[in-house]
DNA sequence: AGACAAGCCTGTACGC
DNA sequence: TGCGTACAGGCTTGTC
């Protein structure tokens, strides 16, 4: 997604803000979002873990979370308006930047300041970012020493590792052959060596293939275009069939409050 | 009809 | 007391 924005809308100018949802925008006012945003030049995209951070020519970021069901669509402003359309931010090219969220656990909102970290201060908790920094199995261990937690929770903190989602960790933990309950502290060197490279690998893989879209196919790019990721998963949604690594059927238990895919043969 | 999926926040309970 | 942690509940709607 951040890929998409990077080609389709740095350099264009908002010319038009229109908020209808009521929940999309709830940090700041409708109103104080649309003044921030109006006139504005888009400078860069970025991302820190889940997040999407939008620059702008004033220094301030547009910042938006998909949670579980958003759509960030960039499309003409006459093509039909698809149900649960909550923003329209029309650009100076004659496209139309939509967020579409039928759950509404997502949001917008325009973060004025930067902390220290260089991010808004609003996102000041999150943690590293696997993809735009290295994660060290040095580092990884200390994030994970002395934790009691297993290892899934660990991995969906937010505030130890961003970006990390319930599919991709049993997808990570697949690829290092740990299993979603052991003590999250409990990694030897080699372990926690394994598991920082699934962490990368997991997700540039599926950055490169553009995502996973699941059955309900929530998840699209800028053009409403599927992600491929999703023909790759060794184990998330697979329960019941067999291993892709060593045949064994793949379980499903519930773990941390989520479901959790593994292999209970290859994965110790 | 109703369980379920997801991310993340909040509240509460617990052990050390 | 206070911290880290675990767990449940809430938010929401489409899908099975």
């Amino acid at each position: 997604m951040r890929r998409g924005l990077e080609r389709a809308v740095i350099g264009r100018r908002v010319d038009g803000v229109v908020v209808t949802g009521k929940r999309t925008v709830r940090r700041q006012s409708p109103d104080d979002f649309v003044t921030a945003l109006s006139g504005r030049k888009l400078s860069e995209a970025g991302r820190h873990g889940k997040f999407l951070l939008v620059g702008l020519d004033d220094g301030a970021t547009l910042v938006a979370h998909l949670r579980m069901s958003g759509q960030l669509l960039l499309t003409s402003p006459a093509s039909p308006l698809p149900a649960h359309t909550h923003v329209r931010i029309g650009l100076d090219d004659g496209t139309e930047l939509r967020f579409v969220d039928p759950r509404t656990f997502g949001e917008l909102f325009v973060a004025a300041g930067h902390g220290p970290s260089g991010l808004p201060v609003e996102l000041a908790a999150l943690g590293v970012d696997p993809v735009r920094e290295r994660l060290t199995p040095a580092r990884l261990a200390r994030l994970l020493a002395g934790r009691r937690t297993s290892l899934k929770a660990a991995l969906l903190d937010q505030h130890l590792i961003a970006g990390i989602g319930n599919l991709y960790a049993d997808e990570i933990l697949h690829r290092a052959r740990l299993r979603p309950d052991r003590a999250a502290g409990s990694l030897d060197a080699d372990e926690s060596r394994r598991l920082a490279r699934s962490i990368r690998a997991v997700l540039e893989r599926a950055v490169e293939l553009r995502g996973s879209s699941l059955r309900d196919a929530r998840y699209v790019d800028l053009a409403g275009e599927l992600g491929d990721y999703q023909r790759r998963h060794a184990v998330y949604g697979r329960a019941g069939e067999p291993c892709r690594r060593c045949g064994t059927p793949v379980e499903r238990a519930r773990l941390a409050g989520r479901s959790a895919h593994f292999c209970p043969s290859c994965q110790r």
